[in-house]
DNA sequence: ATGGTAGTAGAACTA
Protein backbone atom coordinates (compact mmCIF):
# COMPACT_ATOMS: atom_id res chain seq x y z
CA UNK A 1 0.00 0.00 0.00
CA UNK A 2 1.05 3.27 -0.74
CA UNK A 3 3.03 5.38 2.54
CA UNK A 4 0.61 8.34 2.32
CA UNK A 5 -2.37 8.08 -0.15
CA UNK A 6 -2.52 11.87 -1.18
CA UNK A 7 1.68 12.22 -2.00
CA UNK A 8 4.03 9.72 -3.75
CA UNK A 9 7.91 9.53 -3.62
CA UNK A 10 9.70 8.63 -6.40
CA UNK A 11 13.27 7.57 -5.68
CA UNK A 12 16.23 6.72 -8.48
CA UNK A 13 19.22 4.78 -7.25
CA UNK A 14 22.39 3.38 -9.50
CA UNK A 15 22.85 0.25 -7.16
CA UNK A 16 26.18 -1.04 -8.66
CA UNK A 17 24.88 -4.59 -8.47
CA UNK A 18 21.42 -5.30 -6.41
CA UNK A 19 22.73 -8.37 -5.12
CA UNK A 20 25.58 -6.72 -2.86
CA UNK A 21 23.53 -4.19 -2.21
CA UNK A 22 20.55 -6.06 -1.45
CA UNK A 23 20.17 -5.57 2.44
CA UNK A 24 21.23 -1.73 1.96
CA UNK A 25 17.60 -1.34 -0.52
CA UNK A 26 15.24 -3.00 1.42
CA UNK A 27 16.66 -1.05 4.53
CA UNK A 28 16.25 2.28 2.83
CA UNK A 29 12.88 0.84 1.39
CA UNK A 30 11.84 0.19 5.24
CA UNK A 31 13.43 3.43 6.80
CA UNK A 32 11.80 5.61 3.99
CA UNK A 33 8.49 6.22 2.79
CA UNK A 34 9.81 6.04 -1.01
CA UNK A 35 6.68 4.66 -2.98
CA UNK A 36 8.40 3.75 -6.22
CA UNK A 37 12.70 3.04 -6.65
CA UNK A 38 13.64 2.94 -9.71
CA UNK A 39 17.31 1.11 -9.81
CA UNK A 40 20.27 0.73 -12.71
CA UNK A 41 23.28 -1.32 -12.31
CA UNK A 42 21.35 -4.34 -11.29
CA UNK A 43 24.36 -6.60 -12.89
CA UNK A 44 22.01 -9.36 -13.19
CA UNK A 45 20.45 -11.12 -15.64
CA UNK A 46 16.77 -12.23 -15.02
CA UNK A 47 16.74 -15.89 -13.96
CA UNK A 48 19.04 -14.80 -10.97
CA UNK A 49 17.39 -11.79 -9.95
CA UNK A 50 16.55 -12.42 -6.08
CA UNK A 51 12.49 -11.41 -6.87
CA UNK A 52 11.65 -13.03 -3.56
CA UNK A 53 13.35 -11.05 -1.43
CA UNK A 54 11.14 -7.89 -2.60
CA UNK A 55 8.25 -10.03 -2.64
CA UNK A 56 9.07 -10.89 1.12
CA UNK A 57 9.42 -7.95 1.92
CA UNK A 58 5.72 -6.90 0.56
CA UNK A 59 7.33 -5.15 -2.40
CA UNK A 60 6.39 -5.40 -6.59
CA UNK A 61 9.63 -5.59 -8.54
CA UNK A 62 9.92 -5.56 -12.28
CA UNK A 63 13.48 -6.04 -13.98
CA UNK A 64 15.16 -6.18 -17.01
CA UNK A 65 19.31 -7.41 -17.17
CA UNK A 66 21.65 -9.68 -18.14
CA UNK A 67 25.15 -10.74 -16.93
CA UNK A 68 27.60 -8.66 -15.34
CA UNK A 69 26.87 -5.40 -16.77
CA UNK A 70 23.80 -2.40 -16.78
CA UNK A 71 20.54 -4.47 -15.45
CA UNK A 72 17.13 -1.90 -14.51
CA UNK A 73 14.33 -2.24 -12.20
CA UNK A 74 11.67 -0.81 -11.06
CA UNK A 75 11.17 -1.59 -7.01
CA UNK A 76 7.13 -0.12 -6.14
CA UNK A 77 5.04 -0.60 -3.23
CA UNK A 78 1.67 -1.16 -5.39
CA UNK A 79 1.62 -3.10 -8.49
CA UNK A 80 3.32 -1.62 -11.40
CA UNK A 81 1.10 -2.24 -14.68
CA UNK A 82 1.68 -2.73 -17.91
CA UNK A 83 5.92 -3.45 -17.70
CA UNK A 84 7.75 -3.01 -20.67
CA UNK A 85 11.54 -2.70 -21.64
CA UNK A 86 13.97 -1.48 -24.09
CA UNK A 87 13.61 1.33 -26.71
CA UNK A 88 10.99 0.10 -29.04
CA UNK A 89 12.34 1.34 -32.83
CA UNK A 90 14.44 -0.13 -35.50
CA UNK A 91 17.79 -0.32 -33.42
CA UNK A 92 18.83 -2.75 -30.42
CA UNK A 93 16.19 -2.67 -27.67
CA UNK A 94 19.05 -2.31 -25.28
CA UNK A 95 16.44 -3.78 -22.53
CA UNK A 96 19.40 -3.91 -19.83
CA UNK A 97 19.06 -0.07 -19.85
CA UNK A 98 15.26 0.93 -20.09
CA UNK A 99 12.17 -0.33 -18.30
CA UNK A 100 8.92 1.74 -17.72
CA UNK A 101 5.90 0.93 -16.29
CA UNK A 102 2.83 2.74 -15.29
CA UNK A 103 2.13 2.76 -10.95
CA UNK A 104 -0.35 4.63 -9.50
CA UNK A 105 -1.31 6.44 -12.60
CA UNK A 106 2.27 7.66 -13.03
CA UNK A 107 4.31 6.55 -15.83
CA UNK A 108 7.83 5.36 -14.53
CA UNK A 109 10.92 5.32 -16.81
CA UNK A 110 14.22 3.38 -15.38
CA UNK A 111 16.89 4.43 -17.28
CA UNK A 112 20.48 3.90 -17.43
CA UNK A 113 21.93 5.80 -20.42
CA UNK A 114 25.19 4.39 -21.94
CA UNK A 115 28.14 6.30 -20.29
CA UNK A 116 30.08 6.40 -23.30
CA UNK A 117 33.75 5.06 -22.42
CA UNK A 118 35.82 8.16 -24.12
CA UNK A 119 34.42 11.39 -26.76
CA UNK A 120 36.11 9.30 -29.36
CA UNK A 121 34.57 6.02 -28.63
CA UNK A 122 31.76 4.59 -30.95
CA UNK A 123 30.05 4.26 -27.42
CA UNK A 124 29.83 7.94 -27.05
CA UNK A 125 28.43 8.15 -30.60
CA UNK A 126 25.67 5.39 -29.21
CA UNK A 127 25.10 7.15 -26.32
CA UNK A 128 24.64 10.65 -27.91
CA UNK A 129 22.41 8.29 -30.27
CA UNK A 130 20.30 6.62 -27.54
CA UNK A 131 19.31 10.04 -25.71
CA UNK A 132 17.67 10.92 -28.87
CA UNK A 133 15.75 7.32 -29.26
CA UNK A 134 14.57 8.12 -26.07
CA UNK A 135 12.89 11.14 -26.66
CA UNK A 136 11.48 9.55 -29.99
CA UNK A 137 10.00 7.03 -27.16
CA UNK A 138 8.64 9.74 -25.66
CA UNK A 139 7.14 11.05 -28.48
CA UNK A 140 5.51 8.03 -29.55
CA UNK A 141 4.17 6.80 -26.67
CA UNK A 142 2.94 10.08 -24.50
CA UNK A 143 2.33 13.66 -24.76
CA UNK A 144 3.47 16.28 -22.36
CA UNK A 145 -0.02 16.80 -20.43
CA UNK A 146 0.61 12.83 -18.95
CA UNK A 147 1.87 12.46 -15.84
CA UNK A 148 5.47 10.36 -16.68
CA UNK A 149 8.81 10.74 -14.75
CA UNK A 150 12.15 10.07 -16.17
CA UNK A 151 14.53 8.91 -13.25
CA UNK A 152 18.00 6.65 -13.59
CA UNK A 153 21.45 7.32 -14.25
CA UNK A 154 21.63 9.35 -17.23
CA UNK A 155 24.92 9.86 -17.08
CA UNK A 156 25.29 13.46 -18.14
CA UNK A 157 26.00 16.37 -15.77
CA UNK A 158 23.02 19.36 -17.57
CA UNK A 159 25.19 22.31 -16.33
CA UNK A 160 28.58 23.43 -14.78
CA UNK A 161 27.18 23.49 -10.55
CA UNK A 162 25.90 19.87 -11.41
CA UNK A 163 29.89 18.96 -11.38
CA UNK A 164 32.72 19.56 -8.94
CA UNK A 165 35.27 21.10 -11.58
CA UNK A 166 33.70 21.84 -15.15
CA UNK A 167 37.31 22.62 -16.27
CA UNK A 168 38.98 19.96 -15.72
CA UNK A 169 36.48 17.97 -17.03
CA UNK A 170 35.28 19.49 -20.24
CA UNK A 171 36.07 16.62 -22.77
CA UNK A 172 34.21 14.25 -19.97
CA UNK A 173 31.63 11.76 -21.36
CA UNK A 174 29.50 12.90 -19.11
CA UNK A 175 30.31 16.64 -19.53
CA UNK A 176 31.10 17.30 -22.92
CA UNK A 177 29.20 20.15 -24.99
CA UNK A 178 27.66 17.44 -27.52
CA UNK A 179 26.08 14.87 -25.16
CA UNK A 180 24.90 18.27 -22.86
CA UNK A 181 23.19 19.25 -25.83
CA UNK A 182 21.74 16.20 -26.32
CA UNK A 183 20.52 16.08 -23.22
CA UNK A 184 19.19 19.27 -23.40
CA UNK A 185 17.18 18.18 -26.65
CA UNK A 186 15.67 15.41 -24.90
CA UNK A 187 14.56 17.61 -22.04
CA UNK A 188 13.29 20.16 -24.51
CA UNK A 189 10.47 17.70 -25.05
CA UNK A 190 9.00 18.67 -21.82
CA UNK A 191 10.95 17.53 -18.66
CA UNK A 192 11.51 19.56 -15.90
CA UNK A 193 14.89 18.61 -13.67
CA UNK A 194 12.87 18.27 -10.12
CA UNK A 195 15.72 18.39 -8.22
CA UNK A 196 16.83 21.33 -9.55
CA UNK A 197 13.39 23.20 -9.86
CA UNK A 198 13.24 22.79 -5.44
CA UNK A 199 17.28 23.87 -5.50
CA UNK A 200 17.67 26.34 -7.73
CA UNK A 201 21.28 27.67 -7.88
CA UNK A 202 22.67 25.62 -5.20
CA UNK A 203 26.20 24.27 -5.92
CA UNK A 204 27.51 20.71 -4.48
CA UNK A 205 24.40 18.87 -4.47
CA UNK A 206 25.67 15.28 -6.37
CA UNK A 207 24.47 11.90 -6.51
CA UNK A 208 27.56 10.24 -7.73
CA UNK A 209 31.36 10.22 -5.82
CA UNK A 210 33.71 8.06 -7.57
CA UNK A 211 34.79 5.48 -5.56
CA UNK A 212 38.80 6.04 -6.71
CA UNK A 213 38.54 9.68 -4.77
CA UNK A 214 39.60 9.46 -1.41
CA UNK A 215 36.94 11.43 1.50
CA UNK A 216 34.65 11.78 -2.30
CA UNK A 217 31.51 13.11 -0.11
CA UNK A 218 33.51 15.41 2.72
CA UNK A 219 35.35 17.38 -0.06
CA UNK A 220 32.43 17.69 -2.24
CA UNK A 221 34.24 15.28 -5.30
CA UNK A 222 30.96 14.90 -7.10
CA UNK A 223 28.66 14.97 -10.19
CA UNK A 224 25.39 15.11 -10.13
CA UNK A 225 24.14 12.68 -12.96
CA UNK A 226 21.19 10.79 -11.13
CA UNK A 227 18.05 12.40 -12.46
CA UNK A 228 14.17 12.71 -11.75
CA UNK A 229 12.45 14.21 -14.91
CA UNK A 230 9.03 14.78 -14.94
CA UNK A 231 6.68 16.24 -17.28
CA UNK A 232 5.07 19.88 -16.09
CA UNK A 233 2.00 18.97 -14.87
CA UNK A 234 3.74 16.36 -12.52
CA UNK A 235 6.37 18.69 -11.70
CA UNK A 236 4.16 21.45 -10.84
CA UNK A 237 2.70 19.50 -8.09
CA UNK A 238 6.19 18.33 -6.86
CA UNK A 239 6.38 19.61 -3.31
CA UNK A 240 10.46 18.82 -2.22
CA UNK A 241 13.37 16.69 -3.49
CA UNK A 242 16.64 15.69 -2.02
CA UNK A 243 19.84 13.28 -2.24
CA UNK A 244 20.31 10.78 0.64
CA UNK A 245 24.49 11.42 1.16
CA UNK A 246 23.52 8.87 4.20
CA UNK A 247 23.33 5.65 2.21
CA UNK A 248 26.51 7.13 0.09
CA UNK A 249 28.63 7.48 3.39
CA UNK A 250 27.19 3.44 4.81
CA UNK A 251 29.08 0.69 4.80
CA UNK A 252 29.90 -0.63 1.82
CA UNK A 253 27.95 1.65 -0.20
CA UNK A 254 27.16 1.93 -4.28
CA UNK A 255 29.34 4.66 -5.66
CA UNK A 256 26.04 6.73 -6.77
CA UNK A 257 23.27 7.72 -3.94
CA UNK A 258 19.44 8.01 -3.74
CA UNK A 259 17.84 11.10 -5.63
CA UNK A 260 14.01 11.09 -4.47
CA UNK A 261 11.22 13.72 -5.12
CA UNK A 262 7.63 14.02 -3.24
CA UNK A 263 4.42 14.77 -5.33
CA UNK A 264 0.40 15.35 -4.56
CA UNK A 265 -1.50 13.07 -6.20
C1' DA B 1 43.39 14.87 -8.95
C1' DT B 2 45.99 11.28 -15.27
C1' DG B 3 45.94 7.68 -9.96
C1' DG B 4 43.02 5.64 -7.60
C1' DT B 5 38.43 1.53 -6.05
C1' DA B 6 34.63 -1.61 -6.62
C1' DG B 7 31.94 -5.32 -8.97
C1' DT B 8 31.72 -9.25 -11.85
C1' DA B 9 34.29 -12.38 -12.72
C1' DG B 10 37.54 -16.01 -11.88
C1' DA B 11 41.37 -12.59 -16.39
C1' DA B 12 40.24 -8.31 -17.85
C1' DC B 13 36.47 -5.43 -18.51
C1' DT B 14 33.43 -1.49 -17.14
C1' DA B 15 32.50 2.41 -14.60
Amino acid sequence: MPENPSKIQIATFNANSIRTRLDQILGWMSATQADVLCVQETKVQDSDFPQEAFQEAGLHVAFSGQKSHAGVAIISRTPPEDVLCGLDDDGPPDCPRLLRARIQGINVISAYVPQGRSIDHEMFAYKLAWLGRLRALLERHHTTADDLILCGDLNVAPEPIDIHDPKANAEHVDFHPSVREAYAHMCAWGLVDVFRLHHADVPDQYSYYDYRVRNAVDRGVGWRIDHLLATPGLAARSTRAWIDLDARRAERPSDHTFVVAEFDL
